[in-house]
DNA sequence: GCCATTACGCTACGGGTCGTAGCGAAAGCT
DNA sequence: AGCTTTCGCTACGACCCGTAGCGTAATGGC
């Protein structure tokens, strides 16, 4: 978050209604105007505050967009539906079902873009976004290393790397589909998508 | 390509040297201000012709990037290295090559992210740069079962869904590797990423 | 209760980009 | 030649940016 008021200090605290306003205004523009027609004027009259009081709180529009946005990946969970297969194709749905929503679409893609320039920007997306949903990757491995249906890695360096490889493959094949050749990522889709996946993970090193 | 001369028509025709100029100066330009900041006046200026030319030829910034962004994917060759897995590893390392560019990184992502609030704009990314890449895989793929590498398919349809899915697996790996979790995709990776995704290609349906 | 400190709403500002219009000159075709 | 289209140039209103300054509101410390 933005306004993390350090407790002792002194003077009027900031208000934590106008960050949740500002953040839904934030994600209603994307929805309505898109990444490039959003403007801060736009959004402080939606929340209603003053555009003053946006500067104060976030950079500018990339930073803010990045805090709307990830607000939506809390809603992520790991289903434990028995097996890895269904662990994946649960999270997967979940995911798809994310990006379905216009304001995590051009919300994410724009401030993705703007990363491509700015190192900081593609850290707080790291830190905010990338790494909630990496955590799911690590513990379904686990999960599944448990129940055996994955291989266990004796280095910890080969399991960082492996960890790294599915992720960027789900998170990016999902994202693909969804954006770039425009089809959705539905149940038949994700079944085909995880059997490729499983297939090429579960074999022994 | 914009400016299309259809033959018999009178007057002037359009300079195919501005085309190219106006082109080269928009992947200048997205190399040194990125997506958001790059102007179409400082286009015109750069490649040394009006700011109304380039909205003669053009509809907008959106336009534009894509028809420079798409020259870049020309380069892209499958090669014939011989297996299956050698082609694939060749043509994934082809296009890390091009999105560590960063004309094609700022380029490629801006435009996707106002493609998700536009249609007719998807649908010139579609045909301009992501039909390109889609050809590679259908001809690695024919090799592959001409090869005995790979199951062939009976039903035209099966092809077709396992021919997008394996696209999406492989331009997404790499696009989310690259640009979102922002580590190379070098030939370490590759390697790792083409082991997973073959052995889950070529199993039996 | 008083005071220092901070947040807030409001207004205004210079600087910049956008997309378009209008003009005269240049460069082709028949 | 004459017609047609392009091109460079200038200018324009509209909009957004990011900041500054002001008076007011809401806290905590004493």
């Amino acid at each position: 978050m933005q306004s993390r008021t350090p407790a002792g200090r002194p003077g009027r605290p900031r208000s934590a209604a106008a960050d949740a306003a500002i953040l839904a205004a934030t994600r209603e523009a994307l929805v309505e105007l898109g990444w490039s027609k959003l403007t801060l004027q736009d959004v402080a009259t939606r929340a209603g505050v003053a555009k003053t009081t946006l500067y104060r709180r976030w950079a500018g529009k990339n930073e803010l967009v990045v805090d709307a946005v990830a607000e939506l990946f809390d809603e992520l969970r790991l289903p434990d539906a028995g097996s890895l297969a269904a662990d994946i194709e649960g999270v997967v749905l979940q995911f798809a079902a994310l990006l379905d929503r216009p304001e995590c679409r051009s919300g994410l893609m724009g401030v993705v873009a703007e990363s491509t320039r700015d190192a900081p920007l593609r850290e707080r997306i790291r830190v905010s976004v990338v790494e909630r949903q990496k955590r799911l990757v690590v513990e379904g491995r686990a999960r599944a290393q448990a129940r055996g249906e994955l291989p266990p890695e004796a280095d910890p360096e080969e399991t960082a790397r492996t960890v790294d490889l599915t992720f960027d493959m789900v998170a990016g094949a999902v994202v693909h589909r969804t954006l770039v050749s425009g089809k959705p990522a539905d149940e038949t889709w994700v079944r085909g998508f995880t059997k490729v996946l499983l297939l090429g993970l579960a074999a022994p090193a």
